[in-house]
This record gives C-alpha cells, sequence and structure tokens, in this order.
DNA sequence: ACAACCATGTAAGTAGTTACATGATTTA
DNA sequence: TAAATCATGTAACTACTTACATGGTTGT
C-alpha cells in the first residue's frame, strides 16, 4: 500500500491540507496513484498518529483547514519504505476481460465502448504531452527533474499503448462484427460473419 | 468488477471446477485478472445463487470436487456485461511513488529492487512469448484467435514497456546515486553526488 | 491405516468506494 | 442573513488478502 507514502512525499514537497493534497493528487501523483478525500483524511489521522506528520497549530474543528507537515520520523520511514522490497500488483485489466469474452460469444456490441476509450486516452496523452512540454523540455535535468520526467513518461507511454491497443481491437471488431453494428451495414451476409447460436444450457 | 464476468467466460471454454478454474486462471486469463482460490469460490456461489451456473449432479460436500457449467441466463448475462461501458481504473503503480519519493529524498537504495524488477518483468516476457509462439504464429486468424492473441500481445507489450522503464530508473540512478550502493565506488567525489542533508522537522 | 496432498470452505482484517452529514467560510 | 460552497468527517459496504480449518482422495 503505497497512499501513505505518496503522501508523506507530498508534504515534504511542502506542507499542506487534506483538501489540498486531494487537489494536489488528482493532477500529479494521483495520474498513477489515485486517492478519494476520505481515503486521504483517513490516512492523515494515521501519519499524524504514527508521529509521521503534524498539524500545524490552530484549534481543530469540524471545517476548518488543518496544514500538515513532515516530522523527522516521517522522512526516516520515507527513506525506509523507498528500498523495500515489494511485488508489483498483478494486472487488473477489464477491457481485457471484455475481449475474451467478446473472443468466445461472438458479436458483442463492444465497439462503441471501446470507442470511447480511445477518446480518453487521447484525451490524457494530449495533457500528458502538455505537461511534458510545460515542465520538462527546456531546463537542464538535474537527477530529481530526470526521475519527476520519468514518471511522467511512464504516463504517457501507458496512455499510448493502450490507445494503440484499443484500436487494434477496434479493427478486429470492425472487421469481423460489422453486422452488430447499427451504423454499419446491418443485414445479412456481411463478410466475415459468423454469429454463433450461442448454445442453451439446461 | 470484473471477476464474476471472467469465470463466466472460462465456463463457457468448458466446465470446471474451482480449483480448476483457479489454476486456469494462474496461467492464461489470470495473467490479466489475477484471482485467488478464495474468490473463486466466493464467487462461484454467488454465479449458482444467481442461477447464471449450476453445479453438475454429485452431492455436495468439503472436500469433494464439484463442476460447474454455465446456464442460458449466464450466457445473456455475459453478452449484456460485455457492451457495459465502464471507465478504466486509474492506474496503481507503486513504483511511480517510489520514484517520486526517490526523487525528493536523494540517494535511496532503490537500485537493488529494481534490478530484481527488471527480472521479474524479463522471466514474464520469455514466457508470454513462448506462448505467442506456441499458440498464435502459425494458425489461420479467427476473429476468436485474432481476439485472443491481441490480449496475450497485451501481456507482452506491457512487460516491454515496464521493463524498458524500469532500466531507464536503474540508469538515472546508477548515473547519481553511484554513491548509494555497497558495490559501487562507495566513498565521496563520486560524480552527480548531491546527497541532501534531509532538513530535519520539528 | 497413516501420511501427504487436494478441494472446498470459514473467519478476520485491510484498502478502497459511495453516500451522506456537519461545521466553517464566502457570496449574494 | 440566507444560500452556496468548502473542508473535514462518519458510516456502511464491497473487493480483496491472509491465515487457517475441515473433509476427501491418493499413495505407501
Amino acid at each position: 500500500m503505497s497512499l501513505p507514502h505518496a503522501l508523506l512525499t507530498a508534504l515534504i514537497e511542502h506542507p499542506c491540507s487534506g483538501s489540498e493534497l486531494a487537489e494536489r493528487f488528482d493532477r500529479s501523483i494521483g495520474y498513477f496513484w489515485h486517492a478519494t478525500h476520505q481515503q486521504i483524511y483517513r490516512e492523515l489521522a494515521r501519519l499524524e498518529e504514527a508521529g509521521w506528520i503534524e498539524a500545524l497549530a490552530e484549534e481543530a474543528g469540524r471545517g476548518r483547514k488543518r496544514q500538515y507537515r513532515i516530522l523527522a520520523a516521517g522522512r526516516k520511514e520515507l527513506r525506509r519504505w523507498v528500498a523495500e522490497p515489494e511485488d508489483p500488483k498483478p494486472l487488473r485489466e477489464e477491457l481485457m476481460v471484455r475481449l475474451r469474452a467478446a473472443a468466445v460469444i461472438g458479436p458483442s456490441g463492444l465497439q462503441d465502448e471501446i470507442t470511447r476509450r480511445v477518446a480518453m486516452h487521447r484525451d490524457k496523452l494530449d495533457l500528458y504531452r502538455r505537461i511534458e512540454q510545460r515542465d520538462f523540455l527546456d531546463q537542464p535535468p538535474s537527477r530529481e527533474r530526470r526521475l519527476q520526467h520519468l514518471v511522467l513518461r511512464a504516463g504517457i507511454l501507458q496512455e499510448e499503448l493502450w490507445l494503440q491497443l484499443s484500436q487494434e481491437a477496434l479493427e478486429i471488431l470492425a472487421s469481423s462484427d460489422a453486422d452488430d453494428r447499427p451504423e454499419a451495414s446491418a443485414e445479412a451476409g456481411a463478410p466475415g460473419r459468423q454469429r454463433r447460436p450461442a448454445a442453451r444450457g439446461s
């Protein structure tokens, strides 16, 4: 679980309140480790209890903003954690499950959904590339900047990969499931057609 | 959540018991949607209760093997689900969090861990490529085979991507964190050295 | 018949999600 | 001063994980 350490990292960069952290997550770190504001508040409370961060004065209260900053123990914990071995989490790609299902059940109406995803990947790719232009393509590459840039490039390459795979999936479906799309040549006789009778169970 | 539909898909291919499904998951679908045997047994019970699958005769019992097969209602549900829109789950890449942390805390001892991951990605890539050779590179590409192949290629491209990114991370760390590795030229004066004093909190 | 293993299952705990509530702050 | 919004928080739920237990089956 990386959330506490993602928060510690963000708090090293500068002290912050929960809502600001949620916002920063939505913009930067969150592209690779998403968190809702509820998770963040809960985790901040734990980090404070562990003595890794502290809230800056200002009496507490439900609607009051609380700034946190990292403590020495928090830095130490972060250093410990960074080098800790941890196996990569198994992939969870729901689109792959859908494609496998589409493979066995025949024409599926999956094309519209994949088209939607193509657009989403394009948008994200645009966004990342703009960030790259703005933040990384001019300055002298210090160690810190090179690592941050690598993280951003990971996001770019991921989006490029899924964009390409989605498009290939579309091509396969388009050439074989033509009769499954209302807009396409709708009736029988489309080439590659092979809808199965879906042998009934029971 | 894709697990129930991944199971339905597997059961269309052929009827199966829980332990066999767990095994098949470890080999094929599981590369893109992992599940433990406990998840699988629990989910099978739910699918049976929903009337989407049924257990083949044989009186139940704790240690007895139970074969399941898919029912018509299960096929219908699977067809419904395949085309259902669903946003891609946000990425959760713990290595990215570590790299960001390494960027802000300075030399980190992260190299050994990344080296380990490079080896893991290489192994998986080898495995996938062998499967590709064995199962996909000779036959005539039917719609079903093309989709299955695409899913496998998604795995291959993922592994290639993370392999390359891990290697780039290693290069950055190697050129700047040399003094952080016991094996490397250990003492002062290494080029690119820039350990920070880690300003203390509190 | 005893050990080793296999198939299924129970239980407890954690991370993450969704819906909603409450107190503060800003704005009309 | 009422409405809208912001910041924090509570509660309930789901998916997933880890550890372990129980009953069959297989092999010696």
